[in-house]
RNA sequence: GGAGAGGUGGCUGAGUGGUCGAAAGCACCGCACUCGAAAUGCGGCGUGCCUUAACGGGCACCGUGGGUUCGAAUCCCACCCUCUCCGCCA
């Protein structure tokens, strides 16, 4: 959500960016409105301090028994009902008309996002690990069936596409990836393992974004709550109204939840496989912080996602997303692509995202330092640390070898018991 | 799910139709007293918005949204949340 005082006073500037999105002419329909609703206001409030002033002298009137001036006055109220009515009628309906423009119009690019129309035009940051040798790698389906430890027709069964059953030590795999993800995030770089809600309200979805414009991509539960699409939208409606002591701030949090999307606009995309589900696990970063710090903060986060990678040994490579290919409440957004042997391209694991005060705005969360007087709107920022679905799919292809059977990261074989391998029949 | 109680400022808590944005206490800030501190005294101390060059003026907010009324923290309706008891339950 945007300020409109800022668009008053920089109107150019969002006029351009969302006319970028092929929304040209809003940021002039939102200062009409604007104008409108203020001049609506002020003769409101006008009339609302007149009556407040007769009901007064009707007050006093009545006290001293004199009905006759009582009778006056009140018939001078009646006069200012008209102004009252039509007044509030437009500052409502102009309001909410206004709320709405502005609800539905995304963040605008940091000065540093290059300009673009899609992910061809995202900007290659740095690339870590070189993609291993593999002749004629399988992909993740594969070797999962093969192994007899992936079984997407049992999942379709019960739940349809979309779905996966994992088993043995497939399953104690993604179990062991979560806990590492959460433990290398609280211990070593001090984020606060949190374990929330999957279930929110309305207010919670359109505080990150995600309501009204993307419905469609959520699931919706018979008693109007959400299943979160990420973490992101639990860990950061925790600062929702209000006011956390700047002296506390950066708050680092992190969660493993399981996160569900309808995929709605993705029909026929990765329909193969367990890239694209409706229901995953994911470990999320969100940090919490002041204006000035946000940029650092992104930075840092995206050094904490790196991080997770370079432990498993996962080659990738990190993008910096260009305008076009960024999220509705981004202001900028680097993604974290591992190599995927079997399509022999980087795929997207984690998206680290800086949404400066655009989602602290649209759910009213300030600071305030000791002893100052105003409140700021707090930045946001989120991240994956990493999607674990992802992940298990990137280490098993990585790390196959040609008998089908997978090498266990040494990072995890902690969380494996010990076990260093996955072979059929274990 | 059933029955009941309740939601007032940072906290406690008074207020059941008019001078209440709201008593009082606590906490906090400033000043005085003091060598200093404590105690005491005096003063200040919510948020958002409109308007103004500024000083200032105004509007709204007592869980949320409607309604009644000249006027609502106070009356009516709906919803949300908390607590107690009963039931059910991982």
């Amino acid at each position: 959500m945007h300020d409109i005082k800022a668009i008053r006073d920089n109107p150019d500037l969002y006029e351009q960016a969302w006319s970028a999105k092929g929304r040209s002419g809003v940021a002039a329909q939102a200062l009409e409105l604007d104008t409108t609703l203020r001049a609506a206001q002020t003769a409101l409030q006008e009339a609302q301090s007149r009556r407040n002033d007769l009901s007064k002298q009707i007050g006093q009137a009545k006290g001293r028994k004199d009905e006759a001036e009582a009778s006056r006055l009140m018939a001078e109220v009646e006069t200012l009902k008209g102004v009252l009515e039509s007044q509030g009628a437009v500052e409502r309906d102009t309001g909410e008309a206004l709320r709405d423009l502005l609800a539905g119009l995304p963040n605008l690019p940091a000065p540093d996002v290059p300009p673009g129309a899609d992910e061809n035009d995202n900007q290659e940051v740095r690339r870590w690990g070189e993609p291993f040798a593999i002749t004629s790698p399988k992909d993740h389906v594969d070797l999962g069936e093969t192994l007899g430890l992936m079984d997407f027709e049992a999942a379709a069964r019960m739940s349809g596409s979309r779905f996966v059953v994992l088993k043995g030590q497939l399953a104690r795999l993604e179990r062991a990836l979560g806990q590492f993800m959460l433990d290398l995030q609280t211990r070593e770089h001090g984020y606060l393992e949190v374990s929330p809600p999957l279930l929110v309200r309305d207010e919670a979805v359109f505080g990150t974004g995600q309501l009204p414009k993307f419905a469609e991509d959520l699931f919706h539960t018979e008693d109007g709550r959400w299943l979160i699409p990420t973490a992101e939208v639990s860990l950061t409606n925790l600062v929702r109204d209000q006011i956390t002591p700047t002296e506390e701030l950066p708050l680092r949090l992190t969660a493993l939840t399981h996160c569900f999307r309808s995929e709605a606009g993705a029909s026929g995309r990765d329909t193969r496989g367990m890239i694209r589900q409706h229901q995953f696990q994911k470990v999320e970063l969100v940090s919490i912080t002041t204006p000035d710090q946000s940029d650092k903060e992104h930075e840092r986060m995206v050094g904490c996602a790196e991080a997770v990678l370079k432990a498993l040994e996962l080659p990738f490579r990190t993008m910096l997303l260009c305008s076009g290919d960024m999220g509705f409440s981004a202001r900028k957004t680097y993604d974290l692509e591992v190599w995927i042997p079997s399509e022999g391209r980087y795929r997207e694991i984690s998206s680290c995202s800086n949404c400066g005060d655009f989602q602290g705005r649209r759910m009213n969360a300030r600071t305030k330092a000791a002893g100052e007087k105003a409140t700021r709107i707090v930045h946001t920022l989120n991240g994956s640390g990493l999607a674990v679905g992802r992940t298990l799919v990137a280490i098993i292809e990585n790390y196959q070898d040609e008998n089908g059977a997978i090498a266990i990261p040494q990072a995890l074989h902690p969380y494996m018991g010990g076990l260093t391998r996955i072979e059929a029949g274990a």
